[in-house]
DNA sequence: CGGGCCGCTCAGCCCACGTTCAGGTTGGCG
DNA sequence: CGCCAACCTGAACGTGGGCTGAGCGGCCCG
C-alpha cells in the first residue's frame, strides 16, 4: 500500500514517514499544499495523510480540488488542538478521518489501514482468500492456519492482492501501489518478488494473465 | 516501564522520584502544573503520579486537559488528607486511583503497577508467557520454574514486552518506555541489553521482526 | 579509597533483503 | 514450425539494519 504524506513541520513529517514505512507502507512525502495536490492528482495512492496548516495551499483547498477532480483516495487529515471550524470544513471538503494533534502515533497506523480496508470494501482488519489469512494491523500471515514468515516486500503485494481478490492487477498497477515514486520502471523485481512470493504461499494462489498482469485465486467464484 | 511524576514539593518529588527507580521504573518529573500538563501530553507514559495541589495549573485540570486530548494513561492522584470535594473532582476528571497523604511510600509502588497492570489488560500481577514466568511486583523472573538473575535494564525491557505478548514492538516504541527524556535515540545500547537478555531467557523468545521491531514469542497462539 | 557491577559507546562483522542480470521457459501468432 | 515477446528463475551482489565483543566510565558498596 502507498500512502502520501502532505505536512509541512519536518520534524513531524519525518516521524510520520518512518513510523509508515516500518508500518509497511511505501511512502512518499509532500513539504507544501502545492506539491501535495500535485502528487495528489498524478500519483495513484491508497490513502493520504494531510495536515490543515500547510504553506502555499491550505489542506482544505487540496482536498477539496482533489474530490472536484474526482479522485476518491481516504483522507486522514491532522489538525491542531479540535478546532472545531477546521474539522468541519475538513469533512465538508470530503475528508474521511481526522486526528487532532497530538496523537499517538499508533493510531494513525491504524486509521489508515481501517480506512484503506473500506475503500476497498473490507469491514474486517484480517482478509481471508481461500486458504490465505493476512491481519493488517499485525502484519501476520497464516495459510491453512500455519504462519507464513514474508519479507516487507512480499508482504505488501500480497496485502495489494488480497484487496482486490479475484481482480487482474496489472505489473504496472501493482508497481505503483507497492514501490513509492523513485522506482525504476524497467527493473523486473517484481516479477522475482511475485516468484518468492508463489515459492511461500503455493504457485497456484497467484495466476498469471499473459499480458494483462496478476490475479489472486479467490475462494473460488468470480 | 515509564512513569511521570507531577509534584511541587521537592523533598516529596525526590523521595517519589527515588522510590520509583528503585522500583524499577524510568521517571520524569514535573515541578508544576504547566510542565507537568505539557510532559504528560507529550511523553508516551504508561503511568502518571499527580499531585492535586500544583502551582500554575492544578491537577484537575491538568488530568483534565488530558483526558480531553485523548490520553488514556493510568493517573495515581496524590491529595491532602481526605478531602472529598478533591477526590470527586479527580475521579470526575479521569483519575483511576488516589492515595491520601500521608501514605506508605510502598503502597504507591503496589498501585501504581496494578494500574499499569489493568491499563495493558493484565488481571494478575504475575505475567506468563509461553515458559517465561515474571512477577511485577518482587521484580523476579523465571524461566520454567529456574529463577533468572536480569540487572534493572533487563527486567524493564522484558517486562514491557510481556506486557504485550506477540505485539511487534517498535525500537523507538521501546526506549520511549524504557529510558526517560534525556535519552539518546540515536544510541544503539538497547540492542546490546536485547542480546545479554536474549542470552539469558534464550535467543528465539524474542523475535527480531526486521525493520518493524521486536515481538516477544507468545505461547503459540496469534 | 578500591573493586565490581551495570550500562553506554564504538567499531567491525554478519546476514537478510531487494535488486540486477543472464539465461531458460512459455505461449501467441504468422 | 519458428520466432518473438512476455514471463520466470537461479545466482550473485551491494547495502543497510541489526548484532556483538571489547573497553570505558560511573555508581554503589564495602
Amino acid at each position: 500500500m502507498r500512502v502520501l504524506i502532505v505536512e509541512d513541520e519536518p520534524a513531524l513529517a519525518f516521524q510520520l514517514q518512518r513510523l509508515l514505512e516500518s508500518g509497511g507502507f511505501a511512502v512518499d512525502v509532500a513539504y507544501d499544499g502545492e506539491d501535495g495536490w500535485h502528487l495528489g492528482d498524478t500519483e495513484p495512492y491508497d490513502a493520504v495523510v494531510l495536515d490543515l496548516g500547510l504553506p502555499k495551499l491550505d489542506g482544505v483547498s487540496v482536498l477539496g480540488r482533489w474530490r472536484e477532480a474526482g479522485h476518491t483516495m481516504p483522507v486522514l487529515i491532522l489538525t491542531a488542538r479540535s478546532r472545531w471550524s477546521d474539522k468541519m470544513a475538513g469533512f465538508n471538503a470530503g475528508a474521511d478521518d481526522y486526528l487532532t494533534k497530538p496523537f499517538e502515533m499508533e493510531e494513525v497506523l491504524y486509521r489508515l489501514r481501517a480506512l484503506i480496508r473500506r475503500a476497498s470494501g473490507h469491514a474486517q482488519p484480517e482478509l481471508a482468500c481461500g486458504p490465505l489469512r493476512l491481519d493488517t494491523n499485525s502484519g501476520r500471515v497464516g495459510l491453512d492456519g500455519v504462519p507464513v514468515q514474508l519479507t516487507a516486500q512480499e508482504f505488501r503485494i500480497l496485502a495489494y492482492l488480497m484487496h482486490h481478490p479475484g481482480k487482474v492487477v496489472s505489473r504496472t498497477e501493482l508497481m505503483e501501489h507497492v514501490y513509492d515514486r523513485l522506482f525504476d520502471p524497467d527493473s523486473n523485481s517484481l516479477e522475482v518478488l511475485i516468484g518468492r512470493l508463489r515459492r511461500k504461499i503455493g504457485p497456484e494462489r497467484i495466476e498469471t494473465i499473459r499480458g494483462q498482469g496478476y490475479r489472486l485465486a479467490g475462494p473460488e467464484a468470480g
